[in-house]
RNA sequence: GCGCCCGUAGCUCAGCUGGAUAGAGUACCUGGCUACGAACCAGGCGGUCACACGUUCGAAUCGUGUCGGGCGCGCCA
């Protein structure tokens, strides 16, 4: 609608160009905006304010040119003028019922669009480090990327979503020596827990499970494993404390058997990750792991791939790459004087693998915390020769926790945190996803636990399931009551819908495609979020307002028809969300 | 110190590419089920859009500065 109502301006501009009246040249920007008040018609204009200084005429009197000359259509009832110079239309009701017969058409693809032209993207995102369960803080992560990837998927791109599973480096090996010290209590060998180790009890339950699988085999007495280690904190260095035992386990273990610990500790928590993202409505294609990169040689490809392109040099024994001639602040290290390569250069040569996969956009969700890290994977991108835009990072703030009005501190290591599983179990799948993503991503969001748990039944998403389940209800018990509902008698008389609720929501249907074309371009799920509640408010308010169950069979169809119509949309917009649509609640 | 994000009603948040009288939810106050689901609806109360200057027909929106909050600035991961 509000595309032929633009080209019905753009028609009338050129009339008047050809009169004569506007010069030929006169380039017009035609926006068309949904009103705000009805007052002002259906549709509004501001394209007389836009052309008044070109014209170098009052915009009103521009305004009154472009409505007489506007071709005659049926769409279009009235044209009025207002305030500086608006132009406002007022639509056909038969014009804006035409939406019902649309959303019953495409069903479930109602909304769908193209602006991703087939595009392959790429999505990755949580991505938490598998040294612990996922707690609230990544909650919002895997809701936006989620969110994000089903509307980019409607909107016609082509998305892969990805997990980094980060199982290399120095934390996995703190979190194989935490598994392997509890392993050692269970079979009564006690050794005071590093300071630095993971606290949380689900290294216990890790340590009992690798227990009853291998016994006995992994046991060493404490004398062996704590002779002459350097102090813990607070007497000593704690970060050298955790190392000599990582040295300690290696040492005794043997490579194989330091492996089973460490896989262990990897595959529970990896696996409970993802069981715990499936359970919060979240899947992924690929769960990437960081350890595949240096099996294959990849960091040291992606070096080389700098090398070749001149931006490495070397210093104080360790490899740099000049990220500087690329707007970073200082050069970063890729390979250490130790021969160690750096988590930077596993970064880069995972984005490099990225995009030798062939995806032509790459979105990485990240938390607020990683955005130093932007300007320099950019920078490798540039140097490697990849067009650095086709990285888009999107950063999600992070969520401030409180209960009640204290401020909860979130750590994994100290394991003094809230499990996003807790959050599920207590608030639900539903209003927790629908909590998350309602924000927009770069919002600061303050998260208060009592509340999110005391207010569940408040939760703004069950004004819109219920707006659902209602509609199913009513269409479930017509039968009881000895009446029916008929589709097509229904589509047939539109014409009769025509109160200012029915109206009000009709219109409102037919923004639902736009607003996924809108949202998906910004990247911004909210977007729907907002638009389900507006849907769900102008169905309650219709309901409450006009009896469905009417003896008038043509208008019991037609308003039942736009009911069921209503009822696709808010189903087809949840399903975006990852929430459910209930028939009955 | 430098960089990124943010500041809108008591609270939690929307506000599209600059557009008409800045909107929801919640809290508080009224009213509405002997008719389709009251997890609902109708109405009221509530704002110096942090502050200042600028850009222009028009600024919550764009620009500069100030104040306030969050985060980041490692041969950690």
């Amino acid at each position: 609608m509000k595309q032929l109502v633009a080209s019905l301006i753009a028609q009338s501009i050129d009339n008047l160009k050809q009169a004569g009246t506007f010069d030929a040249d006169l380039q017009a920007n035609i926006q068309v905006e949904n009103t705000r008040d009805k007052q002002h018609g259906d549709l509004a204009s501001n394209v007389a304010l836009t052309l008044a200084k070109a014209a170098r005429r009052n915009p009103r009197e521009i305004a009154q040119l472009i409505c007489d000359n506007l071709p005659a259509t049926a769409e279009v009832t009235k044209t009025d003028i207002a305030g500086p110079g608006f132009i406002n239309f007022f639509i056909s009701q038969d014009a804006t019922a035409a939406v019902i017969n649309k959303i019953i058409e495409h069903g479930n693809d109602f909304g769908k669009c193209q602006v991703g032209n087939n595009q392959s993207v790429q999505i990755e995102f949580v991505s938490a480090n598998p040294t612990g369960p996922l707690h609230v803080g990544h909650g919002r992560g895997a809701a936006y990327g989620a969110s994000l990837g089903n509307l980019l998927s409607v909107a016609g791109y082509n998305v892969q979503r990805e997990y980094y599973v980060n199982d290399a480096g120095r934390q996995m090996n703190i979190l194989a020596a935490s598994v392997w010290l509890r392993y050692l209590a269970l079979a009564g060998i006690e050794i005071t827990f590093p300071s630095n180790g993971y606290q949380g009890s689900y290294v216990k339950d890790i340590a009992a499970e690798l227990k009853t699988r291998v016994g006995n085999s992994l046991e060493h007495s404490a004398e062996a494993v704590t002779q002459g280690l350097p102090a813990d904190a607070p007497e000593g260095d704690k970060e050298a404390h955790i190392d000599a035992i990582i040295d300690r386990a290696r040492e005794l273990l043997g490579p194989d058997n330091y492996e089973v610990v460490f896989a262990a500790g990897l595959d529970s928590i990896r696996d409970d990750i993802k069981d715990d993202l499936v359970e919060f409505g979240v899947n992924y294609d690929e769960w990437f792991s960081e350890r595949s990169l240096s099996h294959n040689d990849q960091i040291e490809k992606a070096i080389k791939k700098l090398q070749d392109n001149d931006h490495i040099y070397e210093q104080e024994g360790a490899l740099w790459f000049r990220s500087t001639a690329f707007g970073d602040d200082k050069d970063r290290v890729v390979k250490r004087d130790n021969g160690q390569t750096t988590y930077f250069a596993s970064d880069i040569a995972y984005h490099l693998n990225k995009f030798e996969r062939g995806f032509e956009t790459v979105i990485n969700i990240w938390g607020a915390d990683h955005h130093g890290y932007i300007t320099r994977v950019k920078a490798a991108l540039t140097a490697m020769g990849i067009d650095a835009d086709r990285l888009v990072v999107k950063l999600v703030q992070f969520a401030i926790l409180y209960r009640g009005s204290e401020r909860v501190q979130m750590s994994t290591r100290s394991g003094s945190f809230v499990t996003l599983r807790e959050l599920r179990d207590e608030v639900g799948k539903d209003a927790s996803r629908f909590f998350y993503v309602t924000r927009k991503a770069e919002q600061h969001m303050d998260f208060d636990l009592e509340l999110a748990k005391s207010e569940s039944k408040d939760n703004p998403v069950y004004y819109i399931q219920y707006a659902h389940a209602r509609i199913c209800s009513m269409i479930a018990k017509l039968a009881t009551e000895d009446m029916s509902w008929d589709q097509e008698v229904g589509l047939a008389n539109l014409e009769r819908l025509d109160q200012d609720a029915e109206i009000a929501l009709m219109q409102q249907l037919e923004l639902y495609p736009e607003i996924i074309a809108h949202a998906a371009m910004a990247y911004e799920p909210h977007q729907i979020a907002h638009y389900l509640k507006d849907l769900a408010s102008n169905f309650h308010t219709y309901y409450n307002a006009h009896r469905m169950k009417i003896e008038d069979v043509e208008l019991r169809n037609a308003r039942l028809t736009l009911s069921t119509a209503t009822r696709q949309v808010l189903a087809n917009g949840l399903q975006l969300l990852g929430v459910d649509a209930p028939e009955k609640m």
